[in-house]
DNA sequence: GACTATGTTCCATCACACGGAACGACGTTC
DNA sequence: GAACGTCGTTCCGTGTGATGGAACATAGTC
């Protein structure tokens, strides 16, 4: 769909991450022809790029198929990074605890730009399908966790206009109530959303020093296993675990 | 300490996951001419590659030090490859469920090349010092999961006798010992290692259809917290768990 | 057999990656 | 304060290697 088109004569780093990325963002293998005309390049100069990779170790080719994907190699180099990001070092105990205590999936979000990055995720033992995977981007103003950050973000507004304009499909985003919402999170301390259809999600900002949230905290469940007494329980252990950790981040 | 030089000549592309590979090993950010050192390249290269990768977003600057490191669309890239990992995913309510009920860190490891390699792992609530991260590797004869794997694996002789002879440092490895051990791994139907000083690894193949061993699970615990009695817990546990993810697997 | 869609290899042209050198900005040492 | 060393950045002439078109190869379809 996204045309993740790479402009013309751009030399050959970028176009090799164009490619990275679109396997990546492929579930399944692809194959050579469904590349060069996702990003508009040649045959011989993708089919040259996926060579390189090859030979690096960072794409493989199916034997029988010929389909290519990307190596656990390329995650090996990405999961350095994450293990040193002091935030999800700090967050991994509190989630675990949340996680435990509420029996709900809880994740760990940050802002990245207009979007919300998942940065970690603990599953509920009872299975949701849920489709937000971690190290994946949602708009921010339509999950609880990307409004609890907004909530205390200065260009909250610009964020809202933006996301608002470059929603496709069937979503909208109504800003006016989006910012009436964001007000009432900044009092209560927490953030509803239902993104996804019959999942609910409560969240909350991990405020540190500064005004800005450093990242969010965020409990999802099914609707219908979410009464007034469960809701009440979850926000109060989600209200504690974010207290709790913002202290902690603190202090380092 | 090893020196991963680039060979001359040898065009942008390696030189750049070089760069990335250098980034990313190292704990903190790097300066320019650590970089250059480190990969025998000339400044103005590695600044120029440096330069491209910021441009398009998988590095960053710090402002006061100039110093470079990864930043997370590099994770992100990474992120997508691991979550569409069938092993991974199956196994991920096995190391919940093994780590709620042992209450002890649990890893699940795959073997690659000569080394086995960390997918995933949920640490202990009581804390220890782990070295081990997610997406890091150790040489599969060192560790519980490796030798767990290796009982299995046809080549396995050939992997002692290459580790044992790339060991620097002081670690040592009998190689005759290990392979009497690999016997008993596949008589008992675990393994156990101290890979770590003061720590404990024990673990357990997932075999599926097909003779090798597709993955292992480990729990690892401090030697102090094991007594005979724990020990016989852990194993049954992680027996048990290996049996039903294995089944699982097998099904799909 | 003719046809289409696909993956791979080849090659002449020229853009762009290369590395040496020069520049600028600090910090250290007499 | 001058002379030095270290580091990051910019510049530029040279030549290597990336480029994309075309040709070749391989399969599946009617």
């Amino acid at each position: 769909m996204t045309a993740e088109q790479v402009s013309a004569s751009e030399g050959v780093v970028p176009r090799t991450f164009a490619v990275l990325e679109a396997l990546t963002r492929s579930p399944e293998p692809m194959r050579l022809s469904a590349l060069t005309l996702r990003l508009g390049l040649q045959k011989s100069t993708v089919h040259r790029i996926l060579a390189g990779l090859i030979g690096l170790g960072y794409v493989q080719q199916t034997a029988e198929t010929g389909c290519y994907s990307a190596t656990l190699k390329l995650w090996e180099l990405g999961a350095n990074v994450i293990t040193e990001h002091p935030i999800k070092r700090a967050a991994s105990g509190f989630l675990q605890e949340l996680q435990r205590v509420t029996g709900e999936t809880v994740s760990l979000v940050i802002r990245a730009g207009d979007d919300v990055l998942y940065l970690d995720k603990m599953i509920s033992p009872r299975p949701i399908r849920f489709t937000t995977r971690i190290g994946s981007r949602v708009p921010a103003p339509l999950t609880a966790g990307g409004k609890a950050i907004l909530a205390h973000a200065a260009d909250a507004q610009a964020v809202l206009e933006r996301t608002a304009a470059g929603l496709g499909g069937k979503r909208r985003l109504d800003v006016a109530a989006v910012t009436a919402e964001l007000e009432q999170v900044r009092e209560r301390g927490y953030a509803m959303a239902s993104y996804q259809p019959g999942v609910v999600g409560f969240a909350a900002p991990i405020m540190t020093r500064g005004p800005e949230a450093a990242a969010a905290i965020s409990v999802s469940a099914p609707a219908e296993r979410v009464d007034e007494t469960g809701r009440r329980e979850i926000i109060e252990h989600l209200l504690s675990t974010c207290a709790s950790m913002a202290e902690q981040v603190g202090r380092l």
